[in-house]
Order: structure tokens, then sequence, then C-alpha cells
RNA sequence: GGCGCCGUAGCCAAGUGGUCUAAGGCAGCGGAUUGCAAAUCCGCCAUCCCGGGUUCGAAUCCCGGCGGCGCCUCCA
């Protein structure tokens, strides 16, 4: 198995530092506003990788870290006259119900930054003792030019950067130090401290709670490339100012979310409408009502989740992702084919396919095909979708062979016709089959439940109607009435109830709710 | 200005020195099946931004263009 390490610009063997343990620390959100689609792509992609090294064997923890202090929480709480805590407090609330939603479970600690204040007090302090960090006016700023190996995450020397230091310059020795304490202006949210009442800066808190929670150094430390400098950058030059060492072994970054109607990503500081220059761009953003940085949950009201999650892990998680309302349609389609062989798996075995037991561990999951032609391709596909994994996480290339082995399958029904003359020996062979995809799918987090119906199924009442329609609809056609037959399908698909002449019998869906 | 990433079919997207006359999906086209559909199956649908170079061999490496994107102090 092998990572791209920002750290080192290439990818390494992963060998973690005492296996089978496992450390990963991901950089989560402020919480000063509803979450939106692009602070939802690392948690998928981590919640991925935790439970791909799972299933590999290793004892992973992972970690989420909260912000919940900052000076645009203080800000967000002023212009909404609520106390700061209370904000952070329903953002973070609005936080886990998308993680939820979107089936990201596998997360073991989601510190908040206001749990450590005091730990981040002894740690500055320690950082000033050594000599790397200074007072100054009530703040504590860490002194970059102590620190020789700055600048080496994101490549950059400080004689190149052109920051001016901000508001703060003045109190600096260098304009591209660093606040790790700020002092509290009246009305501000504030802790005591040994420089005065104050908060911490943005970025002691990942190198206090990280240390305390995975130790130092750690495994992987995550995160949106947009962190790379200054946020880990920062938090490398404070962890190895206090100890010593490294902070972590492996830096991995996901590529930003791109709302199709806009440039820069989403929820950025850049972001604007395109201009006259883009007629394509523009076209897309007709068909995108909605801009990127729209919360989250209101997507979910259009979209499904899963639909989220696959749009997030077709690209491969170092690339920036194009979002709009026309792609993730094009992921509910996608999504559409499992769903309708999960359907004709069921009618097949009367087995549902969310119901089978499949391997958890990569080592257990080695298939003995036998002298099955079937099995003997699904094991091949498995080794594909394994040494896409093992490659940097290439998921995009993962799903690649998913619906490879989907194909695979839906051909072997087909060609044994194993909906209308089942034989026992054959619907054993695709329940083996099967049990691969539930296993491979599994492991990128999806299909673990049944789809929650996105327009409810209706009432009972509903249901019993449509059903009562179509056993209408079959006595009209077995009395070859199909003008009438066919009124019923078309006047039901005008309701968005599908129907579909199937070996068994006639079957109904409700399609998805149409976002555009 | 500095650092970095990217440019593969109508669209999305794997592949980064030979098994690539390039995976997969969406859309489209032909066929099987169907009363007609839907679904499914079979088949079709790209020579990899442009120009040089290295190599027996390049989508894959190097150089030069053109185009897009990110970061350069608080943004996942």
């Amino acid at each position: 198995m092998q990572v791209y390490n920002t750290l080192t610009r290439r990818k390494e063997p992963f060998v973690p530092l005492h296996p089978p343990r496992v450390g990963i620390y991901l950089c989560g959100p402020t919480v000063y506003k509803p979450s939106h689609i692009g602070h939802m792509v690392g948690p998928v992609i981590f919640d991925v990788i935790k439970r791909y090294l799972t299933y590999c064997g290793y004892e992973v923890t992972l970690v989420i870290n909260i912000t919940d202090v900052d000076d645009k929480l203080i800000a967000e709480s002023h212009r909404r006259g609520i106390p700061m805590a209370e904000l952070a407090r329903e953002m973070t609330e609005d936080y886990f119900h998308n993680l939820e939603a979107l089936g990201v479970d596998t997360v073991d600690h989601f510190p908040r930054a206001t749990e450590y204040i005091p730990a981040m007090i002894q740690y500055i302090q320690k950082l000033i003792d050594r000599g790397y960090a200074y007072v100054s006016g009530g703040d504590v700023f860490f002194d970059v030019t102590r620190l020789p190996g700055y600048g080496k995450l994101s490549n950059r020397t400080l004689e190149q950067m052109q920051g001016e230091g901000g508001e703060a310059a003045a109190r600096k020795r260098s304009p591209h130090d660093f606040a790790l304490w700020k002092s509290a202006k009246p009305g501000e949210p504030s802790w005591e401290s040994p420089w005065g009442p104050g908060r911490p800066g943005w970025h002691i808190e990942c190198s206090v709670m990280s240390q305390h929670l995975l130790g130092q150094p750690f495994d992987i430390h995550g995160g949106g490339l947009d962190l790379v400098f200054p946020h880990h950058e920062n938090e490398i030059a404070q962890a190895e100012g206090y100890a010593g060492e490294p902070l972590a072994r492996y830096w991995l970054h996901n590529g930003l979310m791109r709302a199709a109607d806009e440039t820069g990503k989403v929820g950025g500081r850049h972001t604007r409408p395109l201009g006259e220059e883009s007629a394509e761009a523009q076209a897309a953003a007709k068909i995108s009502k909605s801009t990127g940085a729209q919360p989250f949950r209101q997507l979910l009201e259009r979209f499904s989740p899963e639909a989220v999650r696959l749009l997030v892990i077709s690209t491969h998680y170092r690339s920036p992702i194009l979002f709009s309302d026309q792609e993730l349609h094009r992921q509910e389609e996608r999504l559409q084919r499992f769903y309708r062989y999960f359907q004709r798996f069921e009618q097949i075995t009367g087995q549902s396919f969310y119901q089978l037991e499949a391997p958890t561990r990569r080592t257990e999951g080695e298939l003995d095909p036998g002298q099955s032609e079937l099995l003997q391709h699904v094991a091949q596909l498995r080794r594909r979708f394994l040494a896409h994994m093992d490659d940097d996480f290439n998921t995009a290339g993962a799903i690649g062979v998913l619906f490879e082995l989907l194909h695979e399958l839906n051909r072997f029904v087909q060609q044994h016709q194993l909906e209308t003359r089942p034989d026992p020996d054959r619907v054993e062979e695709l329940r083996r089959a099967t049990v691969v995809l539930r296993e491979l799918s599994g492991v990128l987090g999806l299909f673990r439940r049944p789809v929650q119906p996105k327009a409810q199924a209706g009432d009972q009442l509903a249901q019993q109607l449509i059903q009562l329609l179509v056993d209408l609809r079959a006595q009209a056609r077995k009395e070859k009435n199909f003008a009438l037959a066919d009124q019923i399908r078309d006047s039901l698909g005008q309701l968005g109830i599908r129907l579909e002449d199937r070996p068994q019998g006639t079957t109904w869906t409700i399609e998805q709710k149409k976002g555009g």
C-alpha cells in the first residue's frame, strides 16, 4: 500500500509507526455557519480511508476536530445576538446531522477547541520558555525565524512569502509570525491566561489536541489542500518547537469542491459568479439553480446522501471536484443501476442484498472460485479493486471495477435465465459473487442500508391504491386491452411512479425527486 | 511576482514508459428481449490541449507554448 505524502511530494509505502495501530487526524470545520458540501469532502474521504485500513487489518483511530472559538464565530454571534457557545452548539449539531446522513460514522473523537484551553495555555507557555514564541502586548506570537524548516510542507521559503502580517503586524517581529494567543477586546469571549484574558489562535488547537489523542508523532494528518499553508505549516512549527520531533508522518490533502457556476472553491473568499467570458459555464449556471455554498441540509432535500458520497469518491481524492446539480443527477442515475440489481437479486434468491453477510477483513475475503467461471472473474475483479485502493486510495478506479462487477452479475443472470428458470447451483454461484459486491462496496461505505425512498412511498393507503391499479392493468393486459394498460402506465408515470413488466410480474418504484 | 496542481470521447472520470488500437459512468446509435415500453444483455462511439525532444517504444519522461485551478496569515 502506498500513499501520496504532501511533505515529500511523492508516493511512499504506507508503514504505520505502531502497527497495527494507525492514528489519523483530520482538520474539521469552524462552526460558525451551516456546513456546505465542501465541508463534507474530507470526512467522506477519510471515512473511506479508515474503512479500508480497518478492512486491511489495522486498528484505526480517526479524529476530526471542531473549531468552536474563532474570529468568525465571534463576528457571527454578534451579528445574530447570541452567545458564541450557543452558535457553536447549533452549528456543530448541523455538522453532525450532515455527517450522519452521509453515513460517516467511523469518527472516534470530535475534540472541541474550547475543551482544551488550559492545555493550550500550557503548550504556549512551553513554546515561550523554549524561545519559539514571544509575548507582545497581550498577544503571543510564534517566531517563524526560529524554526529552520519552516515552509517545508508548503514548499516555500520565508523570502518567497508576501504576507504583510495583517492587522497585528505592528506587534509582530516578522510579518510571517502567527498568533498563538490573541488578547480579548471588550465584549469578546475570553479565558484567563498568564498574558491576560484572551483566546487561542487558530492553529494551536490542532497541535495540542492531536498530541493528546494520538501522540506525537502520529501516522496520518489530513485536510483540504487549502490548509497546507498556513494552517498545517504552522501546526508543524508549533509541534516541532514544542516536542522537537515531527508532528505526523504522512500528510494527505484532498482536492477542493468547486461549483460549476462559480470560480474558486465552494465557500471560498474569492468565489464570484463567472463573467461573460464563458458561455458554457453560464449554461451550466442555468442548469444549477444552486450555488455550492448553500447549506448542505438544503442540498439533501433534493439529492440523496448516497449520491453525494458517490460524487465525492468518484474523483481521485487529490483532484478538485466539479459540483453541479447535473453532476449530482448523474450520480443518482449511476446508483439506480445498483439498486435495480439488488431488487433483481432479491427476486431471484429471496434474500435481501442488504442482509448478505460479507467478510469484513481483506484476508477473509479471498475467494475459492473452484470451477466457477463467474467466481474466477469476480476474484480477478476483486484483486483489481484492491490494487486500486492500495495505490493511494484510488476510489475512482475502484468504483470503475465495481461497475464491471455489477455488469458481470447482470450478465450471469441473463445468460442463465435465472429470473425465469432458476437453477439452484447457479443461484448459489450468483449469491457468492454478490457477496463480493457487498464486501467491496462496504469498504467504500456504499449500499450499507436500503435507501429511503426519496419521495415517501406514501401511506399504506396510497400503496394499496397503486397495487390496485397495477392489478387492474395486469387484467387489461391479459385481455390484450393494451390501450388501457398503457394509459395506466403512462398516467402513473406522470405521477413519478414507474412500472416495469418483468418475468415474475410487474414491479413499481417511485422515482427520485428531480432537483433541476 | 513566488510555490504547486491539472488539461484523456458530447459530458464526468481511471490510467502516468510496452498487456493502452486507453477502465468505468452519463448521454447517443444499432441489435436481442418486450404487445409496446422500462430494465437487462450483445455491439458501436477517443490515439490522450498544441509544438519540439528523449527512447526500440510515450497519453505516460524532458523543453517550449496555450488554457484552467489552488495557495501565498486564519478558508475543508
